[in-house]
DNA sequence: GCCGTATTCAACCAACTGGTTAATTAACCA
DNA sequence: TGGTTAATTAACCAGTTGGTTGAATACGGC
């Protein structure tokens, strides 16, 4: 699928309802009827979003009784933020104000 | 293309070269040929990612002579970073150690 | 004006996405 | 055991992505 884990990671994040059930599992474990009910969404297309942020280290899912919940796993989150985090420091310790020049040819 | 403004811009991120012109960008304003030589691409590809990464506000373009150099638009990753705090913040406010319990039917 | 360099545009194409429907598996309950 | 609920799997399909090649455009230098 994915070679590297910040590429899943943003590719698990890019998709709205895939953000909106983050945000939902940030306020504790939710099974895929849960999940799916408040975004109008099939359950099978559940199972898919919960495949991909699962893929990309996201969520852990569980088993409890003929549900399988699934939790956040927040430390996949830090490393974008990580990221991100990074290339705007990389961008303020940029030294002095540089010339708008392409490098020579 | 996209609806929603963070979408677009987890889109955007979630391509490595992408990242990589990035990366580039946050260490001052370059041009195309210059972001696709040390990633093997050619000037069409970095094109069109460059566009992608327009459409997301992350970069934004000007024109030199027959160069059109890019540079980093900080604030919108400001904007992806902020979602994921939210994120993380709201999953570590959350009241309590919750029961796996999926809501009842 | 013509040439060379930088960049974009258009068309094409294989691979992937995100949804659907239908069938299958897993677990509880009476 | 049979019936119900929860979830997954498989097959399918339209739309998008990310690259390609070839042609067109923009600018500066001579």
């Amino acid at each position: 699928m994915h070679s590297d884990p910040l590429s899943a990671t943003f590719t698990a994040l890019a998709h709205p309802a895939r953000r909106a059930i983050l945000a939902r599992l940030a306020r504790g474990p939710a099974a895929v009827m849960d999940l799916g009910r408040p975004l109008g969404l099939s359950p099978q297309a559940v199972s898919k979003h919960l495949k991909v942020l699962e893929g990309a280290g996201l969520i852990a899912r569980t088993r409890l009784a003929q549900w399988r919940p699934a939790a956040l796993v927040p430390e996949a989150l830090a490393e974008a933020a990580q990221w991100l985090e990074d290339t705007r420091r990389a961008r303020q310790d940029r030294p002095a104000a540089r010339r708008n020049e392409p490098s020579a040819r």
